[in-house]
DNA sequence: GCAAAAGTGTTCGGACTACACCCATGT
DNA sequence: ACATGGGTGTAGTCCGAACACTTTTGC
């Protein structure tokens, strides 16, 4: 692209438009074996009351892909979030007056760590069950939806749900976290011989305690392995 | 996102900033059992002379997902052809003087139908072998290199490599597709039991004229077949 | 001892892999 | 007749699918 302005391009007119640019962020968390998304609500403004996905407009001095983190970080307090570009949204109506385009991030935390916190536009921020999404602004409800899509699309072949989960988790968590997001459901023996075998976690040694049952072993996602399989064209493919 | 002006949102100017965004395209085409992606070289501005994918900036009455096929039709003459978004470009210091945030599409086309027109911002239009690009302006090397991944992936899941070839095919051009473009080498018995027992490609009873050897048969693509079969759920999977 | 979830093994069928020769055509 | 690529079958192995009972723990 040539950004000085006597440039020459393709375009039929010969002077360069200015855009309004924004990041909106599908964060996504897991809660009692339920796929949740968080949402703010307005607390001014002409959407004051209402809400829709967190997000922000891009400032110039600022790195187009740093943005969902500082989102996150400015509403969880957490940093170093796995966050994924997925789609823009660009279509001239799809915000009332303004042409808005917008980077669609969606991001997956582990909602133990996390501290919610309101303030800088937010009125009120929640979780929400996926399947329970209300009537957002603009196109935000199609946004969840591709979000999801997206989601499910990678975590099919890469072991991303991990993200959501604690550092140590039974392997019925790691069933569950699959089963809750892909809306499916696994053989339990299959499944566990399957994820032993390809190796990608470590048992802790440790087991869950003060649970009224036989205690789980817990694990934790081995990254090393798993980046030295990737690198040899690893995928891990769950069905 | 909240366009109008006395929104309240997280950032910490209250001031929204205006970007220029613009739309570069990954076209890629097969020619002489090579893939190419087609450059163009800008007849004037501050890098005239210079080699750069094809693209525009974009206007905000026009929806940002139309882009590229204008680019692809002043290009080419080409309608209807197969686009997707793979990436966006948004550092501060991609481009000089001036961030701009860039759009990045695939296209598939089929070399035998398209016209190339120069003008309009471009002196040459060349193809050139994705093994063999020059350096570019800008980040656009980069950008060649992250569109060829987002192919590959996509063409190990889907067949939509039949873009790049005519509506009749052999099945020895349908394999050179994806070894060429996906780097590696298939077994021709195993390929084509599979691709048939697939019935994603419809035998035309024709056979390829004028050549040298075994005339070998002629397919077309089953558009039909395959979105049925995409909507239960199925894959190809190409290894 | 009971409720609740953890943990485990075998059989079957379908799919992928490896592999080599004859066929049809134009020159 | 020869050069060139087209077209085909079989055997072995691996992987995913189906499927049910015993174990451990807290109460």
């Amino acid at each position: 692209m040539l950004p000085d302005s006597n440039r020459s391009r393709t375009s039929v007119k010969n002077e360069v438009q200015l855009s309004t640019v924004s990041v909106d962020c599908v964060i996504f968390g897991l809660e009692a074996d339920a796929l949740k998304v968080l949402l703010v609500q307005h607390d001014s403004g002409v959407m004051e009351g209402q809400w829709a996905l967190p997000g922000d407009y891009i400032r110039n001095d600022i790195d187009l892909e740093k943005m969902p983190g500082m989102v996150l970080s400015q509403l969880t307090g957490l940093d170093n979030v796995f966050v994924e570009l997925f789609d823009v949204m660009g279509k001239v109506d799809r915000v009332s007056h303004q042409r808005v385009i917008t980077a669609a991030y969606f991001a997956l935390i582990n909602t133990e760590k996390y501290e919610l916190k309101t303030g800088l536009g937010a009125r009120d921020v929640k979780w929400v069950d996926i399947h329970n999404i209300p009537a957002l602004i603009y196109d935000h409800n199609e946004i969840i939806k591709r979000g999801h899509e997206a989601l499910k699309l990678k975590l099919r072949r890469e072991p991303i749900g991990v993200e959501l989960l604690p550092k140590l988790f039974t392997l019925t968590q790691f069933q569950r976290m699959y089963e809750t997001i892909l809306d499916i459901t696994l053989d339990t023996r299959n499944f566990r011989k399957k994820i032993i075998k390809e190796g990608i976690l470590q048992d802790s040694g440790q087991k869950e305690v003060n649970v009224p049952y036989r205690a789980p072993n817990l694990y934790s996602f081995d990254a090393e392995k798993y980046d030295e399989l990737r690198s040899q064209g690893y995928f891990l493919n769950i069905y």
